[in-house]
DNA sequence: AAGCGAAATGGTAGCGCTACCATAAAACCC
DNA sequence: GGGTTTTATGGTAGCGCTACCATTTCGCTT
């Protein structure tokens, strides 16, 4: 028997539903795929009279492109996966919704993936968010698994690398330096005449950045001849009742302390209300000091002193960073100190 | 001249990097690239002594999937957009959370939108992402754009409306009835002897959510037979200033208040801080209620109370619901009322 | 040993779009 | 006016994978 010929099934689409493709479009307008295709994705390459052709043809018939067919044809899907170690933290909230606001503008959609802090969780996603073909990358933090940075290496996409700052970074590179960070609130404290000074914080065994800022911290006071390895940790998701713990916690330790330096906002929120709760005068009795610049901090009684890091900002900036090097070619920088600012308010 | 043969180019791709393919598997393993493709997806079709040897050709090569590719082919990305109005309202964000790590185990990648609460954001943004072929779609609310609802009842895959709740959803719905949790607040602040009581919300022109609340708020204090119209709004993002801007407000334009309902626990939140901060006793004075559980709640002076939603339950339902559609055939419920809770605290 | 159904594997043909190159048409240039 | 450039359109051939169906292999029954 003679093979069946495809051409009895001509009409019926192969297989995928009875959505309308380029070609339907094309044959409306009276013109080729391809020239559908440039009147839609580079249009000053078309004339103007059959631009407006195909416009109308795609309103007709309501036509989609379809992003996959074409993102597998040219290589590229207008994505960008951003991945952070956790959608818990109002900081990488905060970034990614920057980052979000930016590529929505530019017609770019945001992938979101978070690894727990786990280099080995990125890795596998980072690897696997590879096979979307995506037009870059946002990772949080400079240290990666080796097979993730050398992949995204050899990736020939432009890739950036948020939060901390730093010279060895696989791409571009947009943060804080988390050291000067923490000796920033560290020399604030001593400046405004604490001595006895307690560094505070949680899950510092999984966020080298928080341990980092400890160290700028550690740095100061030990420059200054004072006790400088007074640290509370607590192993723990950041939050306000975590905070209250940690208090509590160098109160009962260490009733000498005169000024509380705490890893984030958050915690310090925490200890902070619990004062209010027990009569506990800030800073006259113990001085309390933050990090981020949350907007709940200048809603306290007393203020809270805090250092302040643009978040959203470091999103739009690291967006902005991936754009220009996606739509033109070289960008201005490939590393951008996104600064901080010491909010020197009432509780210290 | 005779045509070129393209034989001559054989070995260089056509386009394209120098990425490991399927085919390059197959040859390494020494079977068909269809068989390692049903020994990456399902496994167990493939034979224990074929699939080893396919892992093994897998690692060898660092085979990474082109899930563009894959997509195209079966006309399915494994992604799940979700839209939301905003991302700086933390609700939207815990929401996200819990659908990003169900799908996250389930290894579906979830793509993010925003339609800062306009309809036709929200459509031009279904329609596009649509070009994605992703797996589903979760969306906010159920009202959309008639083209949005029409394109997505003719999609044939699963669709999950979130935060509301109602009769008429598109596929699948899972919320809470923003009528009853108003209704829930002022109910028992008129238990607890108040009578003069107000409702204070942010961003009310856009939100219709929060107008529901407010209209269940409405009849409860109605049926009493009290004033029910005292409303005070603010055509601006909910923040911590905005409960206390609202807060002020109210108390100079009615001093014979004896409670307030705020829309949400942010702007409560505020509205406590700043009496804190002027030494008004709460509730003695004047009594404060929220909406949503933040928290933040409990760490307050008085704690705050307020009706909690769980939020981050809500997004997991979400994403259960969806992926039973995708994952088994029919799920056990289209409709998911997500509840909530009265949380009677000392601010009433 | 032959027969049979189930399980495992492979061949073929697209999915819908765009890169690449060829061609045609228009514009420009002494 | 012939040639060169520039601009506009089209033809062809995949991108890398999986749906579909054909074929082979294998275990088991009679």
């Amino acid at each position: 028997m003679v093979k069946q010929s495809p051409v009895t099934r001509e009409r019926r689409r192969h297989r995928g539903s009875d959505r309308v493709t380029i070609q339907d479009v094309a044959s409306e307008a009276g013109v080729a795929p391809i020239t559908v295709s440039r009147a839609l994705n580079t249009p000053e390459r078309v004339s103007p009279k059959l631009r407006e052709r195909i416009n109308q043809a795609v309103a007709n018939l309501g036509y989609v492109p379809n992003l996959v067919a074409g993102g597998l044809a040219s290589a590229e899907m207008r994505m960008i996966p951003v991945v952070v170690p956790s959608l818990s933290i109002l900081t990488f909230i905060e970034v990614i919704h920057g980052i979000q606001q930016t590529f929505e503008q530019a017609g770019y959609q945001v992938l979101l993936g978070s690894t727990d802090f786990d280099l080995d969780r990125e890795a596998s996603l980072v690897d696997s968010v590879l096979g979307y073909s995506p037009s870059g990358v946002i990772l949080t933090g400079l240290r990666h698994h080796d097979r993730t940075a050398r992949r995204l290496r050899g990736w020939g996409r432009p890739v950036v690398e948020i939060m901390e700052l730093g010279d060895e970074c696989i791409d571009m590179n947009v943060g804080v330096d988390s050291h000067a960070v923490g000796a920033c609130m560290a020399q604030h404290l001593l400046t405004r005449g604490f001595q006895r000074i307690a560094y505070l914080g949680t899950g510092m065994d999984r966020d080298y950045r928080a341990m980092q800022r400890f160290e700028g911290h550690r740095r100061v006071l030990e420059t200054a001849g004072v006790e400088c390895d007074l640290l509370f940790r607590r192993e723990e998701p950041s939050s306000y009742e975590a905070g209250r713990r940690l208090f509590l916690e160098a109160l009962a330790t260490r009733p000498d302390l005169e000024a509380l330096h705490f890893a984030n906002d958050n915690l310090a929120a925490g200890a902070l209300l619990e004062a209010n709760r027990r009569g506990i005068r800030v800073p006259e009795e113990i001085a309390i000091g933050g990090y981020l610049g949350l907007s709940l901090g200048e809603h306290l009684t007393p203020r809270l002193s805090t250092v302040t890091v643009p978040r959203y900002e470091m999103g739009v900036e690291a967006a902005r960073l991936l754009l220009s090097r996606l739509e033109g070619g070289k960008p201005s920088a490939s590393r951008v100190d996104i600064g901080y600012e010491l909010t020197a308010r009432e509780s210290t």
